[in-house]
RNA sequence: GCGGAAAUAGCUCAGCUGGUAGAGCAUCAGUUUCCCAAACUGAAGGCCGCGGGUUCGAAUCCCGUUUUCCGCUCCA
């Protein structure tokens, strides 16, 4: 990172403390790693671009529909997702290379290079102590394993090793209050298998037709092994996800479609396009046969933001293997019974609301100078698209005297159902625009004398700084068509 | 997880070789002004991340720990 983008990150997220959009979790008891909390303007930020990505996905889309599934389901999901079994490994550090290792790879390397030496007594005694091992879930052991057998890193050759640790990315808990035979659950580490498993009642009750989506906002959870650079990798996150059901062999066509679509989305906000850049997976997930990255450049350089995965029909089979139930569209309208009844396949979009947010915000952040000759000036804004601005619009009277306030808490008070409004007094005008504009405010409007005589007032730009005056009646309808959904999905 | 750096008021930071904390901005109250950070007066806010140790005495030295940032690593 260079050293301008490290000040403008560092700045950024000192700019979302000081001014109530991102909080460290548990602060005052020295924090929680990688767990962050929104704060007022941060939650209204974070509720908008929600608002925005469902009004484009489920709204603007007929054929698509957003469900609310629950955080805790069956423990049998996570094993036919392949999360139980891929993220539980025995993994070993070697603190020379810096490379980590699978404990059981790193010793079933030793053993065939022991067949192949010929010496297959301890090619066997070593297989047994490992399943041993590995059964008894002893880590030390394993440990101790690689220590006996003098097992060195093939990067750095040294035998300088951590301790073997689980690496399990999922969160479990107690379900049921008894500890004793209660059941392990999982905190589910992708919202994905909630929309998987309601498959067939979304389809049968809303009477859906392939193609067709079905959308979901929600938390997921992961123990990552580190999670830094902010919100950008946090341990409790949350996604925007859907999952296109269609017919198998038109995955193709309707990946590139949604490919097309969701970065349509992100341009729509005014993002320079230059910001933005796909990347392809070359090295393919086992369930997919397409996958693509939106990745957006951070100050930190291009980090994904959203994934778009032809996931084919690996999710549906998964889960009536193991639920036993059958996951099949039927289509009356294809000819060819052999073809009648069918898996659907799967394109995924699924965006990180969090990544999102971060972007939004230094995407909107700008530092000016504003200096004329000697007078130095400068300010701070944050220029958010209308229609994702925490605060729409400030209501300030010019001076607190006169009656100014009193006919700013009328036109307040006219508003404030339609609009996210605050209402200012304190301090000069001047001072009360910057502080609007730290926060992103679009426009401000000002009461002052002549609105008492002919109810106008004025609208302050926040990008321009320009004033416009307009009647007071007409402000519904003028902020109204400013910080419309329209300015960015129509 | 390894290595590096850091942690002092809401924010940014100062505090020299140890003697129980300061500034600017922000906040609050007031005076004045009245359309782009004005000025003035006053106030509030920190046991210096936390826990030990050395010392007569620690924000300052040592150890541990937590958190953050950077690099590596990891990332369905």
């Amino acid at each position: 990172m260079s050293k301008n983008n490290d000040e403008l990150f560092k700045n950024v997220i000192a700019h979302a403390k000081e001014y109530g959009f991102v909080f460290q979790s548990s602060e005052i008891y020295d924090g929680l790693s990688a767990v962050y909390d929104y704060g007022q303007y941060g939650a209204e930020l974070k509720n908008n671009i929600k608002t925005y990505w469902w009004k484009a996905m489920v709204q603007l889309n007929e054929n698509i529909v957003g469900i609310d599934s629950a955080i805790f389901m069956h423990p049998k999901i996570w094993e036919a997702s392949g999360h139980v079994a891929g993220f539980n490994d025995p993994m070993i550090d070697n603190k020379d290379s810096k490379k980590r290792y699978r404990a059981d790879q790193l010793l079933e390397d030793k053993i065939a290079k022991y067949d192949k030496e010929g010496k297959t007594d301890k090619a066997e005694t070593l297989q047994l102590a490992m399943d041993d091992a590995l059964k008894a879930e002893d880590f030390s052991r394993l440990k101790e394993l690689i220590e006996e057998h003098e097992i060195a890193d093939p990067v750095s050759g040294t035998r300088n090793w951590t301790e073997v640790r689980q690496f399990n990315l999922m969160f479990s808990t107690q379900f049921g209050a008894m500890a004793e035979g209660s059941d392990q659950v999982y905190l589910r580490p992708e919202t994905a298998q909630g929309i998987f498993v309601n498959f067939l009642n979304v389809q049968k009750s809303g009477r859906m037709k392939i193609p067709f989506g079905i959308a979901q906002i929600g938390k997921a959870f992961r123990n990552e092994v580190i999670a830094r650079q902010f919100i950008l990798r946090m341990r409790e996150f949350e996604q925007m996800e859907m999952q296109f059901f269609i017919k198998p062999g038109t995955e193709m066509e309707w990946f590139a479609h949604w490919k097309a679509a969701r970065l349509k989305w992100h341009l729509a906000l005014g993002t320079s396009p230059e910001k933005y850049r796909f990347h392809d997976h070359t090295k393919l997930a086992h369930y997919a046969n397409a996958a693509t990255d939106i990745e957006f450049e951070f100050p930190f350089g291009f980090k994904e933001v959203e994934g778009i995965h032809s996931r084919t029909d690996f999710d549906l089979s998964q889960h009536e293997k193991f639920s036993g139930k059958k996951l099949r569209f039927f289509d009356p309208q294809e000819t060819d019974k052999e073809k009648q009844s069918y898996v659907p396949y799967v394109i995924e979009t699924s965006i990180g609301l969090d990544r999102m947010f971060l972007l939004t915000l230094i995407n909107a952040y700008e530092e000016q100078d504003l200096s004329e000759g000697d007078k130095k000036d400068s300010r701070m804004v944050l220029k958010f698209p209308p229609a994702l601005a925490p605060i729409k619009a400030t209501v300030l009277p010019l001076t607190k005297k006169d009656g100014l306030p009193e006919k700013a808490r009328d036109i307040m008070d006219k508003l404030k159902l339609d609009f996210n409004l605050q209402y200012d007094e304190k301090d000069s005008i001047g001072k009360r625009y910057r502080r609007q504009d730290a926060i992103g405010t679009p426009f401000c409007i000002t009461v002052d004398h002549q609105t008492l005589e002919d109810n106008s007032v004025t609208i302050r730009h926040r990008d321009t700084m320009v004033q416009e005056r307009v009647n007071a009646d007409d402000l519904e309808k003028i902020i109204g068509d400013l910080v419309s959904w329209k300015k960015v999905l129509a």
